[in-house]
DNA sequence: AACCCGTTCAACCGCCTGTGA
DNA sequence: TTCACAGGCGGTTGAACGGGT
């Protein structure tokens, strides 16, 4: 006997959410913020477990949530960074901030895998160039690096941080003039991608001088930020700043290349 | 008009994780 | 250290809908 789902209490509701409700839960977090959703039945009378209200806010109600159709730019994204990460949707979700995990799971779920089936079958055409038409996670240091090579050599924003980089202080190796502002590194679209990095590359928990560039030993890695446009990622010297990588990748000691 | 079938997506389920007592 | 609980997450379900016959 598993634990009986919260939702089986005792006259609480299930299934689609009326208007009426969507008021009294939205009126609730105007008044108490999106927290302790435990108290959101007993203090809104609402016959609705916590869970429900919290992914009816989250998935719905919540501010600043886009609907409808994807980019083509947001279809590229989940696709690359599915690819990356696998299906870590909340994840994803942190970079685009105004879809969330539960639609972007769906879009992928009917759009994007027949998409990419089709595509795998077909002249792949559908798909980025840089998509190796493969479902399962990108599994091997080889491909993944290949694949984020490709992909960050042929993105737009890659054009503008190579700018970047090739005006880059190189004694300093400081990340410059990147529009990566520290508001947005320490968001929610700045996500670790470390975990990523530790499975695919065998890293486990990177420390600060761990990784180091072949040509500048003293430069140090203190971190993996990644760019919240795109699948480039960042690396943090040992002061907390970003110092570039757009076009080199580790090898398996741990190496810059 | 009625039925069938495929698609979409909101919502639920169950497990995992973090946190506080 | 252990336990309980709330919140978070990914997988799955099923109602609603639209198009085809």
């Amino acid at each position: 006997m598993g634990r009986p789902p919260c939702c089986d209490k005792i006259g609480m509701k299930k299934g689609p959410w009326t208007p009426e409700e969507d008021i009294m839960l939205v009126s609730y977090v105007q008044e108490n913020g999106p927290a302790n959703w435990k108290s959101v039945p007993t203090t809104t009378g609402l016959r609705r477990c916590s869970k429900s209200c919290r992914l009816r806010w989250t998935n719905y109600l919540r501010p600043g949530i886009k609907r409808g159709n994807f980019t083509d730019q947001e279809e590229k994204m989940i696709i690359q960074l599915q690819a990356l990460l696998g299906n870590k949707w909340a994840t994803i979700a942190s970079y685009l901030p105004e879809r969330t995990d539960n639609d972007i799971k769906n879009y992928w779920n009917t759009h994007l895998k027949k998409k990419l089936k089709r595509a795998q079958n077909g002249s792949g055409d559908e798909l980025p160039s840089n998509h190796h038409g493969s479902f399962s996670y990108a599994s091997s240091t080889e491909n993944i690096a290949r694949l984020l090579k490709v992909w960050a050599n042929s993105s737009p924003e890659s054009d503008e941080h190579s700018k970047c980089s090739s005006t880059q202080d190189s004694n300093t190796t400081t990340f410059k003039d990147s529009g990566f502002t520290e508001e947005t590194n320490e968001g929610k679209m700045g996500i670790d991608l470390s975990e990523a990095f530790e499975s695919l590359f065998g890293f486990e928990n990177l420390k600060p001088g761990e990784l180091s560039r072949p040509d500048s030993p003293n430069l140090v890695c203190d971190g993996i930020k990644p760019d919240p446009t795109g699948i480039q990622n960042w690396l943090l010297d040992d002061q907390g700043k970003d110092f570039f990588t757009t076009n080199f990748w580790f090898d398996e000691n741990k190496n810059l290349f």
